[in-house]
RNA sequence: GGGUCAAUAGCUCAGCUGGAUAGAGCAACGCCCUUCUAAGGCGUGGGUCGGGGGUUCGAAUCCCUCUUGGCUCACCA
């Protein structure tokens, strides 16, 4: 772990104020200008309590913090070599080499040249940078992708793909126990539709070839048929239950649906680099709903409602009831999902369960997480479920449906990029060797960045002009950021220790911007999972490249200086590695040269 | 109508559990490649943070209300 310079200052400014650690910690915050310090106690909330101006509080700390003798800035050891060995957390000598009064404000300035070395010694010490080692009996279960069979997969199905895909690396990175689930979406009433559409117009159509769009048109066709005809939905819901009830037919041609669809799934993930641990879709749940539902009735929680079964939810404040059993008997998404939970909790015993899903099943989620309360688990699991929501991307045209046959899709979509990336290539680098892979990379990499980094919840409305603008805050950007370093790296041949890196020369503000953002980089990692936020690693990649960026345009890093050379290049070696790795965790390979 | 999420520059967004002059990118315009990859950097213009109340020393951030939009409200998933 790094040094938590927070918590230092924190256990200062508490012994001298004799209040809680834990609340001045709390008010610890980190100025937007970094002329105002590294961090900033406020001290406008004591005013009141203590009844004297914040001036008058932060000179008095400030004062008693002088007399205590526990801020020193003679005792910062300069130059090269190795980091001495602190032991003591709550030492805070050689740590906060200055303290400023501004406005009310306490401002802490922190001693450059131990984050500097801290920072750059852990660069060449760890494997994987920023991990931490103490989650290893945690075990995490993501729900993610679970696209329906027998449907195209479009646009809508690429942001859970992607988020779950990072939420996962990033755990895993982080030590975590994980496993991803697929959860596919293999059984319900559109199987009933779908069986019924191969019914009457099966003979029309080849299914050796792109099968999905066949099925997606005949899916399309009965949808159409069911909205003039009640008697044909009526229909299309027996096949489901006959599906249900394990008929030949149905279970053939279900089969059939199932087998095709995954192969045309499979060729997307491997141009997004995603994978499951387990691919058990809906109907791997369909014999195990019988425990749900004797569960619910034993515990007198089951009751019946026009026909149907229902658990009622009024007193937990959902109005909704949630149905368990349909009115001709057949189970309901919900019950498999409820199926799962109990399944999923006795065979990985997750801490946590997270089901990265479009927000418009919001209800849904909330109503099983109520009822899975009820299926007497310990709380260890209902309290680890969580609903990861995320927007919709919608056309400009309006909203995408398959039902509707308007949509756009992840293959398209992927290949248009990869055509991009190839143009530019031809453009800015022709001479370049495996252009095809690069392309590959970079297209891909841009789609993948797009739809991580905005904030998870907000509607997106699909420009492919934007998202094959490789310019600005893009995921080219952070690759070709990249590869500028990988490039010096090159140009320097040899790559110095970092006994032999001169901190001194690296507290120049560019390099301090860079060093600050590294020191950060593990708790951004934690922040991406306590949110459920990928966004948060991908804005951070932005930061730490722009930040690069500038320090590359500032200073001459290959340079006559032997000593100045050998501390920018160390510099540049840590970024590259802090962009590759968060990158890698974003689902994002990274070109060495592009 | 009930529930819920959202609204910040022309466009797309960031803004951490309230804090110091509201930040980026795109688009526009002007600079910077005989120097480590210009998919880059620098600069200029552009804002009543949807409206109105309230809490607070302090509000884009919290509460109320209104407006607009999304999603959802029992046998689809």
């Amino acid at each position: 772990m790094m040094t938590d310079f927070k918590t230092i200052i924190a256990n200062v400014i508490a012994k001298v104020t004799n209040i809680d650690q834990k609340e001045i910690y709390g008010y610890i915050e980190i100025p937007k200008d970094i002329s105002n310090g590294d961090y900033a106690f406020p001290c406008f909330k004591l005013a009141k309590i203590m009844k004297k101006s914040p001036q008058q509080i932060a000179t008095e700390i400030k004062e008693k913090i002088s007399f205590e003798d526990t801020i020193s800035a003679d005792k910062v050891t300069q130059g090269k070599g190795k980091m001495p060995m602190y032991n003591d957390e709550n030492d805070s000598n050689d740590k906060i080499t200055k303290i400023d009064i501004a406005g009310g404000y306490l401002n802490f300035y922190i001693n450059n040249q131990y984050m500097t070395k801290e920072v750059l010694e852990k660069i060449e010490n760890e494997e994987q940078y920023g991990k931490a080692i103490n989650q290893k009996n945690k075990n995490i279960v993501i729900d993610y992708s679970s696209p329906n069979i027998a449907k195209p997969f479009h646009i809508g199905h690429l942001k859970t793909t992607v988020i779950g895909g990072a939420l996962y690396n990033i755990y895993k990175y982080l030590g975590y126990n994980v496993t991803g689930v697929n959860h596919l979406g293999d059984y319900g009433t559109q199987f009933g539709k779908l069986i019924e559409g191969y019914k009457l117009w099966g003979s029309e159509y080849d299914l050796s070839e792109d099968p999905i769009d066949k099925l997606a048109d005949i899916y399309k066709r009965i949808n159409e048929l069911c909205k003039e005809d009640e008697k044909v939905l009526d229909n299309c819901r027996e096949n489901f239950k006959l599906l249900e009830q394990g008929d030949e037919y149905c279970t053939k041609l279900w089969q059939e649906f199932k087998d095709l669809s995954i192969k045309e799934f499979q060729k997307i993930y491997d141009l997004l680099g995603s994978k499951f641990d387990s691919w058990n879709g809906e109907a791997f749940y369909a014999d195990k709903t019988d425990e749900v539902i004797q569960i619910l009735q034993k515990t007198g929680n089951l009751q019946e409602s026009e026909g149907a079964m229902i658990v009622d939810l009024s007193d937990k404040g959902i109005d909704t009831p949630c149905i368990i059993c349909k009115t001709n008997g057949s189970t309901i998404y919900a019950t498999r999902d409820l199926a799962a939970i109990l399944y999923r909790s006795r065979t990985y015993d997750f801490d946590k369960a997270l089901y990265v899903t479009s927000y418009e099943q919001n209800l849904h989620f909330k109503q099983i997480f109520e009822v899975a309360k009820l299926l007497g688990l310990d709380e260890k699991y209902t309290n680890g479920l969580e609903h990861v929501p995320y927007g919709f991307v919608r056309l400009s045209t309006g909203r995408m449906s398959t039902r509707l046959g308007n949509f756009v899709k992840v293959e398209d979509l992927l290949n248009d990029a990869i055509n991009q990336a190839k143009k530019i290539i031809e453009e800015k680098n022709p001479n370049l060797e495996n252009k095809e892979e690069i392309a590959k990379k970079v297209g891909i990499g841009a789609i993948i960045f797009n739809d991580l980094a905005t904030s998870r919840i907000k509607d997106e409305i699909f420009d492919i002009d934007a998202m094959l603008n490789f310019q600005g805050e893009t995921g080219p950007y952070i690759q070709y950021t990249y590869v500028r370093t990988n490039s010096v790296l090159e140009k320097a041949k040899s790559m110095p220790k970092f006994e032999d890196v001169d901190t001194d020369l690296l507290q120049d503000e560019y390099s301090q911007k860079i060093i600050k953002l590294i020191y950060n980089f593990e708790e951004i990692l934690n922040q991406v999972i306590e949110k459920s936020e990928p966004s948060i690693l991908a804005r951070y990649l932005i930061d730490l490249s722009k930040a690069y960026s500038n320090f590359y345009n500032e200073n001459k890093i290959i340079c006559d200086d032997e000593n100045l050379q050998n501390a920018r290049v160390y510099l540049t070696f840590a970024t590259g590695k802090v962009l590759k790795d968060g990158a890698k965790l974003l689902g994002i390979q990274m070109p060495e040269k592009m």
